[in-house]
DNA sequence: GACATCTCTGGAGCGGCGTTCCAATCTTAG
DNA sequence: CTAAGATTGGAACGCCGCTCCAGAGATGTC
């Protein structure tokens, strides 16, 4: 049989595995499940899509494509940076399976439109030519790294889990470790029990945004 | 039965895990292949770990141990930031399944011990106490993003895939995209194919050091 | 020394996974 | 109308994490 009211195509799969991976994280997405979701069976699926590998690609791509589409057009680079930072930041922490796949599967076709939008904004600011890929990778690995770490709280929280008390429980663990083989972290534990994650994330860009500036002053 | 010539241990099951990690990927570690190697069965090891999360959590934790043991004591705060950081990265290129831990397990057991000594150092950078844990997050998030976007690259290549021939094929790639959309990509790819990982990492550290002590400049 | 008790072992088995295979069906072309 | 091709969906395979449990050392008690 074929053909249904709606036909089965790639995006439509590719939806349903983004909401089943929202709805239940990583392990969520199974072909039984999208099996069931989509009224067919494993089969049909495995002829639009070659393997779950390619599955989450194309589920990580349409979440990053979706974050990025929005050109910045800022006043300056340093906010288009923070503007491009804060997108995929929040698609991130709203999809968090997202961070998983962009640390496992770098360089390939989802990394490149990152780099471009965060290496147009380097190539304004004025570093010098040699440096562009060196910055720009900094950057965006700085941007990955932090997302991927909140999207790991963002995971443990679930969606109805309090945020307040999962930072306390933290903050009181901290400050019961050993005096002397964790003096420093005993010491920010109430500063990480009050901190904002977004405002710490974009702390984090301003910092490496500085640090290129001063190294590489615009002429 | 039990208590064969080699009683089995926490330790030696972790050992094993590490092995197994290090030796086939994420995807080598196996109840059954753990079985295999201590030449015994799955429910002997349960008796030792909770599940299979716990082991890896376990494994990732001997790994980071074993790369922060060495003290520092380095020239400078800045040095310190740079030996602690390096360590981590060379472990972490050299234990690639480790990257996906850190970041899924955030908060947990491990971060600590990393967080400690990155925090050391910010302290006697002469960061003002309440950045304290912010800028420390900041350093922390980017060693552990940029070596999470290494060991990606470790994985794909493998123990026996020529480095420079796959930096070839990717820089290749670049240089065939759209040139419209990914002006930069296209211009820096031939910079990509010449860089040196670590030497990349460690200019990044930098760039976030120089944006910390601008900001905080020590009185 | 005998016995009960506790610690530890390892193999069998359960449900679920990714993936493959293929008969059956619908669409299209001549 | 019919043959060829495109598409479907369910059955089945081998592997996975994990649980269960009979029973083999070790240990303690008298």
């Amino acid at each position: 049989m074929a053909r249904r009211s709606e036909a089965l195509t790639r995006a439509r799969i590719v939806d349903a595995a983004v909401e089943l991976l929202d709805a239940a994280g990583e392990g969520g997405l199974t072909f039984r499940a999208l099996s069931q979701r989509l009224a067919t069976g494993p089969g049909a699926i495995y002829w639009h899509v070659a393997n779950k590998d390619e599955l989450l690609a194309a589920a990580t791509d349409a979440v990053v494509d979706a974050a990025l589409t929005d050109e910045p057009s800022a006043a300056s680079p340093q906010d288009a940076v923070r503007a491009v930072a804060l997108g995929l930041f929040d698609a991130i922490d709203e999809h968090p399976w997202v961070a998983g796949q962009l640390s496992a599967s770098s360089w390939q076709a989802t990394t490149p439109r990152i780099f471009e939008s965060v290496g147009r904004q380097v190539r304004a600011l004025g570093v010098p030519q040699r440096e562009w890929f060196t910055v720009a990778s900094v950057i965006v690995q700085y941007i990955l790294g932090a997302a991927a770490q909140n999207a790991a709280n963002a995971r443990i929280l679930g969606p109805d889990v309090d945020r307040e008390a999962f930072l306390g429980t933290v903050s009181t663990t901290w400050e019961e470790l050993d005096p002397e083989d964790y003096a420093f972290t005993r010491t920010v534990a109430d500063q990480m029990r009050e901190h904002d994650d977004r405002e710490q994330f974009l702390a984090g860009i301003d910092l490496v945004l500085t640090g290129v500036t001063t190294t590489h002053p615009p002429r």
